[in-house]
This record gives structure tokens, C-alpha cells and sequence, in this order.
DNA sequence: GAAACCTGAGCGTGATATGAA
DNA sequence: GTTCATATCACGCTCAGGTTT
């Protein structure tokens, strides 16, 4: 007995190679492969049996050729980013218990998400779930206008025509107010802000940090530094904060990675956490759960975000209508671990 | 001017629809759209105008079910593996350069590598390449007597028939004894090894160490740990060696994200790194660049595998031979930084 | 003969229409 | 009428082979 599946020539078995060796016609075949009715059960597993023996396989792509449905979401994420891995991890389970298939497509160094997204509509995905996409609004708008779209993490102007993408995003806002109330109740004050420039939810998280410092009369206080979604911004904004101007007693950093680029320079230049200063990252990714301290930080809720983002792009693929809202709003939750303490 | 493309009814343009509105057949917009030689200059752009206009973009599926060859790789990755993150990334650039494209499939909780695997096949993929595949040899053999499959970081027994998988991997055991003589050059003796368990490598960064052990005479000091290639398995490990038995002056962890777990747990329990304890990583992956502490780690040449795995894959596939060799091994570089220092 | 173009066939499926038990 | 099975076509594209300048 051989492992190697018997083919005639060196081409790979077909709906016809497996209706010969079972005596039956291709289109029964196909049947049984798809596990429609029309089959009688002793044929069938005739049939099935046959398939095995010849290592049959069917053709996704003839498959979604043939089909007008290709039950494909296309999604665009970002290699790097830990935290798009966990919300790609909710898509998969998601996406499978709706019976949808994912294609994935990552932006990278030296892959944009324009190219991302121009495999993924050669690949005629039904829709796309984008993460944190960074094109200009315009261009999702007109990428809307062909198939549906749904954008995560990133808010976007409602649009008029009514046929935009759609959104599905935590409550920046209140995440950054979250992790404000939280400091300010262990006794800071000192709170900085280091945003995450242009980043998706950086301006929410901006906004939420204001308007929290400006509610417990912190106005004073305000100081947002110039950050970005990386540890490499994290770092560069904490080496401005030691070398120049007073040492706040916190930092509200723009995610996880920023926070742990903050921590970095912060332990390196032995400014103690949270002996010193406090530190508040966001996302709640895995880093923040396991890379060395504790992250004390805003949470995101990444299975109903990846729940949330697949319902409303099989929920407009079936139905073709825009839906009455535009927008999914998830509210965040505060992780308190160790990097945040009262004020020394 | 309206940027919805005008499609006659809710279709998607195809070749013929460019072919009318051009005044061509839709063999020669073919031509056209795959810049193949065949076709006049003004035609040539009186075609792309007219596909420009009406949003045409190739079917990528018809095109592969037609065309024999799909010019299209495979590729497994594990969404929580920083590592492969950075093997993707190099991976995209090495199939761009020759030509090729990357279907993505991902191994998460809830995905297993069967299921990875089986899409990638029905997707038509030419070739397949694994990152640290961790089903049987007897699977990725079996696998490999149906397509050409390259293993990524996985040691394999050379097969005798020589049409098992060809394997790309970083000379593991070598790279365990550089961490070891660095370790032993500082002064350190009490070097124990939190291992991989059974994950890709493991084997070899277990030999490497024991053999530099005892090369170093330091045979009696041996002590391997059970541990993983997750944060979670080098915490357990760290846990274990802070509570129970004699604790070494030094931790050769199995990988960046065992080593975070370890220093995650002595950073808590007041063991100080690397006044106490010197750590040691593997891969050198972004995590061990960036996180907290600058981790002293081996580091895997990333992009020269990611060329390596693909070279083997496009090769293979277009000579359909079998290679001379069915492994690549890369040497490894030790990358000095925080975490290891002299013992106390 | 070469360049520019077209015709026709078929890749591996899925759906429809139709017939036989 | 119901169940099981088949023949036939179309999906969107590429390619081999033809025809015309």
C-alpha cells in the first residue's frame, strides 16, 4: 500500500479521475463532495471511498469559479502587530461559524496595504475586514463603493451616501478616560500622554485623555508627547521624558507596544516601575499579559471586535443592503497589573 | 464622474466586458492584462483605458484554473510566533523577487495544522513551505509525495526515497554552544537549559548545549529543564528553578519567548538580571530587540532563510527534480546585549 | 516573415434540466 | 410523486492555432 495517491500522469486528481474509478458520473460526484442531497447512501460511499484512494482534493478555485458565492472574506492585517494576530485569531473562529472561508493578506516592510488589498480583490473576496487600515478615508470609501468593507479599530467619518465602509471599533475614548480615572485615583496627577501619532484610535485616545484630565481639573497637567504604534516610538518619547523637562509620576502610553518601549528606556535609565512612575498600555495583547512586567492596561475585547467585524460583512454580502448603523462600538476595560502604583 | 465602477448589473467586469467596450476579443485584452507580447501599442492602451474606466481586475482564481502553473507558494505560519512574523515578511520579498505569490494560512488556537494545510491544497498551491511544522514525519512525508514541501526550522531524518520534504533550518546545536561558550567565558558554570519540549529544534539546541557542557568539562553542571517554546512554559520553568533545588547563575532559554517567561518570573520574585542571573534567548525576533530588557539571544539569519526556503520551493517545483542536497543549514549569530554579565 | 489580431477549446467545478427507477 | 443519477452548459480565463495585414 502506497501513500503516494495514485495519478495517472503527474497531474492532480479531478472530479472525473474519481467518477471513473467509482463508475459514476462527475456531477454525482460532485454532489457527494459537497454533501448535498441527491445521492443514495451506498453510493456515496462508493464514492467517498474512491476519493480517498486517489487522494482526491477538490479545486477551491474551480469551486469558487463555478459558484457566484465564494463565501471568502478577505482580510487585510499587519504582520507586526501583535495584536492584530489575537483579532486574526477571532476572525478564523468567527469566519468558521458562519461558513466563511478567510483569506489572509499582511501588510509588511515593503508590502503595502494597497498591494494587500489589490490580491486580496483578485482573490474575489465577497468582503473585507481591514485592520486598523491606514489609506486615507477616500480610498476606503471608493474600495466601499465596489465591494463591502469593514474597517476595525480605525473610525472613520459616517458617510452620507450611505454605502461606506463600516466600522467596528473599541470606545478609544473611554479607554483613555478608563485608564486616567485609575491613575488620578492612586494619587497622580503628573499624567503625560504619549499618543500614537496618526495611527487608528490615537485621536479618540487623545481626545479621552484630555477631556478625563480636564474633569478632575488636571488641565494644568495636560502634556501630550509625540508617539506612534511601535516600541520604537515608545522609546524615543521616554528618552525625551528623561533627558528633558520634569519626570511625570505616570505615563499613559498609546498601546502595549508603546508602553513597552516606554518601560525599556524607563529600566534602562533606572527610573523604577511602578516605584517612579506608573506606566498604562492598551490593547491588552499577549505582550502586555506576558513580556516580563505586568501591564497594567486598557483591554480591548478582541473576540466580539472579530465577532462583531465578520457579522457585519456577512450580514451585508446576504442582504446587499447598507445596514441602519454604521458603526459597532465595543467598550474597553481596564487591565490593573503591576506597572501602575500611587505616586512615590 | 462616479467612482462606483459601471458594471451592467451587480457583476463583476470581466475580460468580455472589457473586450466589447474596447472593440477587441477578449483573448487579446488577455494579452493586454498580462503584458505578454502580441498586441499593437495604441490597441495595448485603448484596452487599459477601457479596463481602467470600468474597474476591470483580473480573476486571479480563473487564471490559475486555466493556466497550467499557478506560480503560487503555499505558506503555514503560527499567528502568535513574533518569529514568523519575521519569516513571513522575508518570505514575501524572497516570492516577489522571483516571482511569485504567497497564499497565507495560519495555525492558531482553534486551527490546527491539518486544517492549515488542507486550505493551502485546495487552494491549488504549487509548492508548500512550513514554519516550524510540528505534525509527524510521517505527515509532512506524506505531504511531500504529493507536492514540493519545505520545512522551515524543523529538522527532519533525511528520507530514503528522495522525494521527502527539503528542510531550510539554522544550525541549532551550533548556536546553543555560542550562547554556552559565552555564558562559560563570563565565568559562568551553573548554566542550566530551559528546552522546547517536542516543538522544531528543540532536539538540536538540547544536543548543542549538552555537548558545549561538557566540552567545557562542566559535564557534572548539566541540567535541563522542561519548558516550550511559549512565555508560558519558560514562566513555569523559572517558577520551578526560583522554588525548588540549587538555582544556576545562568538560563539558556529555548527560544525569545521562553526567555521573556523566565525573565518575566525572576524580575517578580526579586531575582535580578543579570546581577543574579544571566538569561540567554533564541531567535533574535523583535521581541528580544525591543521588550523591556535587551535580551542577549541567538540570533537566526531571518531574511536568508525566508530566501533559502523559497529558492528551494521555486526550484523544485520548476525542475521537478529532486535537489542534491534536502537541507540548508544557516549559521547562527550570537547578539550580546543586557541580560548576561559576569555571575555574582 | 513577422506583427497584430481572432477563433475555439478547455481548465475543474456547480447548477439546471431531464430521465430512469 | 420521490429518489437517484446523468448530460450539458457556464463560470472567467489562457493558450494553441489560425487569419489577416
Amino acid at each position: 500500500m502506497s501513500l503516494t495517491p495514485a495519478v495517472p500522469d503527474g497531474k492532480r486528481p479531478t472530479l472525473a479521475d474519481v467518477a471513473a474509478r467509482a463508475g459514476v458520473s462527475t456531477a454525482l460526484v460532485s454532489i457527494v463532495m459537497r454533501d448535498a442531497k441527491g445521492a443514495g447512501a451506498t453510493t456515496r460511499e462508493r464514492v467517498l471511498q474512491a476519493a480517498r484512494e486517489i487522494g482526491y482534493r477538490p479545486d477551491a478555485r474551480a469551486r469558487l469559479l463555478r459558484s457566484r458565492r465564494s463565501r471568502l472574506l478577505g482580510v487585510q492585517f499587519a504582520l507586526q502587530h501583535p495584536f492584530h494576530a489575537d483579532l486574526v485569531e477571532g476572525v478564523y473562529a468567527a469566519a468558521d461559524a458562519a461558513g466563511y472561508q478567510i483569506a489572509l493578506s499582511a501588510v509588511a516592510a515593503g508590502r503595502s496595504e494597497q498591494r494587500a488589498v489589490e490580491t486580496l480583490l483578485a482573490d474575489r473576496c465577497e468582503a473585507l475586514i481591514l485592520l486598523g487600515p491606514q489609506v486615507p478615508a477616500a480610498r476606503l470609501a471608493e474600495l466601499a463603493g465596489q465591494l463591502p468593507v469593514v474597517s476595525v479599530a480605525r473610525r472613520l467619518r459616517p458617510s452620507g451616501s450611505g454605502s461606506g465602509p463600516e466600522v467596528v471599533r473599541t470606545a478609544d475614548d473611554e479607554g483613555a478616560r478608563q485608564a486616567v480615572d485609575h491613575l488620578v485615583a492612586l494619587g497622580h496627577r503628573d499624567v503625560v500622554h504619549v499618543d500614537g501619532g496618526r495611527a487608528p484610535g490615537a485621536a479618540d485616545r487623545r481626545r479621552g485623555y484630555r477631556t478625563a484630565m480636564n474633569r478632575h481639573g488636571l488641565g494644568a497637567h495636560l502634556r501630550v508627547l509625540p508617539g506612534g504604534p511601535t516600541e520604537e516610538a515608545g522609546a524615543a518619547a521616554a528618552r525625551a521624558l528623561v533627558t528633558a523637562g520634569p519626570r511625570p509620576t505616570a505615563v499613559l502610553a498609546f498601546n502595549d507596544r508603546c508602553a513597552s518601549g516606554v518601560l525599556d528606556v524607563f529600566l534602562r535609565t533606572g527610573v523604577t516601575v511602578p516605584g517612579d512612575v506608573s506606566v498604562v498600555g492598551f490593547d491588552d495583547s499577549r505582550l502586555a499579559r506576558l513580556a516580563h512586567i505586568g501591564l497594567t492596561t486598557v483591554g480591548q475585547d478582541v473576540s466580539r471586535l472579530a465577532r462583531l467585524a465578520v457579522g457585519r460583512a456577512v450580514a451585508r454580502v446576504e442582504s446587499g443592503a447598507a445596514p441602519a448603523a454604521v458603526e459597532d462600538v465595543v467598550p474597553p476595560r481596564l487591565v490593573v497589573r503591576g506597572t501602575t502604583a500611587p505616586p512615590p
